[in-house]
DNA sequence: TTCGATATATCGATTATCTATATATAGTAT
DNA sequence: ATACTATATATAGATAATCGATATATCGAA
């Protein structure tokens, strides 16, 4: 990560949700994807993913199918089911409005008198 | 919070040393400041604040004093000092380049041909 | 004189990230 | 063939940042 690591927490599951959103992924295609689209900022760890993966898909908010990929290779493919989409939609919006409000506390200097 | 608390994680270090960038400030008048900034979206726990506040002096970014305020009552008040200005302006940077990133993510939907 | 607001502090729980490790298949270069 | 790298999933332990709960004490107002 180009920043503090912890900048991430609480939107990497929206990312996902997103990616998610506009094709079925596998795992390893998610961190590949993510990579390419943020410009090899986010390097998403494969020790983050997983165990996020099997939490989205213990609260509902997507669902995993297996594909044969080779003779003897199996992807697992995930899916985001109609709760994750609302899940998503919430996360956004949360996203949103917690940037401008930083954003707000960050420009506020010069118009506040003290 | 009215959002995921963990959103908040890796920027309230920020924030603080922003207020502090104006004027010098005591730890419950951070907490209040933020809280006006911020229309009351943030909420910013004293059991969040203190340590944080602690840190950033073990790590020479603020300095404290003590100030009376009132008969028997000692505010501690602290400053940013010329480091803390450097780590604030490198967090802000960092910010806008992380914020610009997901942001790109989320808009990247439309224009990626799979 | 009591109660809520002000003011600082610490502790334990929770959560999200990371690194390291493990396992196995697939492809490529020597 | 053989070895090395990339692909692919998984778990365990460490680290860091937040919270809620709790503690203590002063101040101001009803």
């Amino acid at each position: 990560m180009a920043f503090d690591k912890s900048l991430l927490a609480g939107s990497t599951g929206m990312l996902i949700l997103k990616l998610l959103s506009r094709e079925d992924m596998y795992g390893y295609q998610m961190i590949e994807t993510l990579a390419t689209l943020s410009d090899d900022t986010f390097s998403l760890k494969a020790g983050t993913l997983y165990p996020l993966l099997h939490n989205l898909e213990e609260n509902g908010l997507v669902t995993c199918y297996e594909a044969q990929a080779g003779q003897a290779r199996v992807r697992k493919y995930y899916s985001i089911t109609k709760d994750g989409r609302k899940a998503l939609e919430v996360k956004e919006t949360e996203w949103q409005s917690f940037t401008e409000t930083v954003n707000k506390v960050l420009k506020g200097g010069v118009s506040y008198a003290y």
